[in-house]
DNA sequence: TGTCCATGATCAAACGATTGATCACGAGGG
DNA sequence: CCCTCGTGATCAATCGTTTGATCATGGACA
């Protein structure tokens, strides 16, 4: 619309220029293979900006048969700061594509997941890419196969369907190499109880960092904890009785009630005792005194490689997994022995 | 697309079906005032189906020169996650009236700002919703006049734009109530040091609650707090030599700075001090120890009453703000006197 | 003078729907 | 037997673009 409210049309500016629509469209285009002379060109892109004019996309995705919008559809935008990262990863990357993301989050919901699919199907998205905010394995909801899709953060065995996620192990590794890079030799693991792609891969990943270092593996120093504040802050007591000097916590709020409960026994840290996290939860990691060292969750850059995935500009086979790296976030949380 | 990978068009359905595409349209919206017989309206039906149709939006919002498109551009869904709350909000009002949004994130960048509404305009959204993660006055970007617009969390004086935004005013006083309804009477406010729309209004609402409830308005109790963790932490002293009994703090990360002062000092909360948030930044506020009562910034809400308004459903005047209220959000760390 | 060709621009058919106007047909009334 | 009318369905134009085919013009060349 311009300012009289009106749409400006093609053959308006075809009409002000005096030339036909198939010339301003070959004008606007740079159309190669096409010869306009130079000042028809310039008379056209005058009368193009005299008048404000844009073109309509929708026209054109329906004359080309091509949409350029990607579909993404994220299980809860609502419960975690987290799926707003996936969904930036994806919209910039998507942008840097000159395509257009259609969001829609379902929290959980079946209908409402059905109701999303079939309306970026209708809107004729080249692609879909299905995050859900927690890493984990789940079934497909029937309609996706109908469009070309990427899972974002989860997977779905035995459908073919190529995932993103996390690489779980290879951040597990990072959190308790941070700890040994620093002498710590009795290495505390509080692990979520809940089974999860988290849950076994950290722990390989810790386990293969301990004996790449020569360290023993001791079972004991893994204790199971609530994946939340409650958790950290309950295990306190029974990390101190196993004289560790470094704590591996399963996430950042866990690494939260390790912090309450260590400072209610006057312990400092991390002269005391050091911490790592895990997730970068910028809101508790950034924040807490002293700032926490942590591993981040890649969020951002899952949504952009489940984009990159989608559009063909990285390869994974199908039923295969792309997995992406945890980075380190050193912060203050973590002294020499 | 259906498995076979083509895009099923209404002339296939119309020619399974043995009538026109004319009257597939017919069925398919259930003209009114259109006289199809029975037996052919369930023959399309069924060719429907079975071919797996789904009429393409595109084609249709063309011939109707309407689209359900309605922009939302947000300035920063990266640094914070309030902004996901809003694009939230945004989405799934706008889903509740058949609309679909296109979201683009600027990091307040110009130039992608640019990019961002001429790409919402090529796609001829119905309107643009535009966002700032924190409350405050900005001037339009130009462009942005080309389409009905409403602004959230953010307001442009002199542009007769509507707006959305959080009540601050009824929020100051909301949080101060909580206080005064547990029978303080010496209540602290850390108010944040940068003016802003944020700082003005609570601290106008806090003192309409002191005067309703007949307390005396002592500037003294007002102290300066940066709007950070640092800010609370650093302001711990100040607020014990002023003897008060409970603290209003400028947002959540202010609380949660004093939780740690207060901590290392070996008080206790709501024991010794009550204290009330606000923002209700939920990662911080519902895991702290004790959890933080607080007010809570109504982003979802903000998002979905700037749809509203897009839509005309609620009546703003023009260069009008809608306020919207802030709840309070009691959890255990308030006490009585 | 006639032919050929490069140049510059237009024609007209699509894309996939919607929609007001129109048509074919048989029944009922006079 | 003709006229009218209700019923059921189709015709054809339209939305704003793109795009392969086509046309008009004038200069170079034989």
């Amino acid at each position: 619309m311009t300012e009289n409210g009106r749409t400006v049309t093609m053959r308006e500016v075809a009409e002000r220029a005096g030339v036909s629509v198939t010339t301003v469209s070959h004008v606007i285009n740079d159309k190669p293979g096409v010869r306009i002379g130079a000042k028809t060109r310039s008379r056209v892109r005058q009368a193009v900006v005299d008048l404000g004019y844009r073109p309509n996309i929708l026209a054109k995705n329906l004359v080309q048969g091509t949409s350029r919008f990607i579909g993404l559809v994220a299980d809860s935008i609502a419960t975690t700061p987290f799926a707003g990262q996936i969904i930036r990863g994806a919209q910039e990357e998507a942008w840097r594509h000159g395509r257009v993301l259609l969001v829609a989050n379902t929290e959980a919901d079946a209908a409402a997941e059905q109701n999303a699919l079939a309306m970026m199907l209708e809107y004729q998205v080249s692609g879909i890419l299905y995050s859900s905010w927690t890493h984990q394995a789940l079934t497909l909801p029937p309609g996706l196969a109908e469009a070309e899709h990427v899972l974002v953060n989860c997977y779905a065995p035995g459908t073919g369907a190529r995932a993103v996620v996390p690489d779980e192990v290879a951040g597990g590794r990072t959190a308790t190499e941070m700890l040994i890079a620093q002498g710590h030799d009795r290495i505390a693991f509080l692990n979520t109880t809940s089974p999860s792609p988290a849950r076994e891969g950290r722990l390989r990943g810790h386990r293969e960092a301990l004996v790449e270092a020569g360290l023993p593996l001791d079972d004991a120093l893994v204790v199971d904890a609530l994946p939340e504040q409650e958790g950290g802050y309950d295990a306190a007591d029974r990390v101190l009785e196993l004289g560790a000097t470094a704590v591996f916590c399963h996430n950042d709020r866990v690494a939260m009630g390790l912090y309450d409960a260590l400072r209610e026994r006057g312990l400092r840290i991390p002269e005391d005792l050091s911490v790592v996290g895990f997730d970068n939860q910028e809101v508790i990691a950034g924040h807490l005194r002293p700032a926490l060292s942590t591993v981040a969750l890649p969020h951002y850059e899952l949504g952009a490689a489940g984009i990159r995935v989608l559009l063909g500009e990285e390869e994974v086979a199908p039923g295969q997994q792309l997995r992406v790296d945890c980075p380190p976030i050193p912060r203050c949380s973590i002294a020499p022995r």
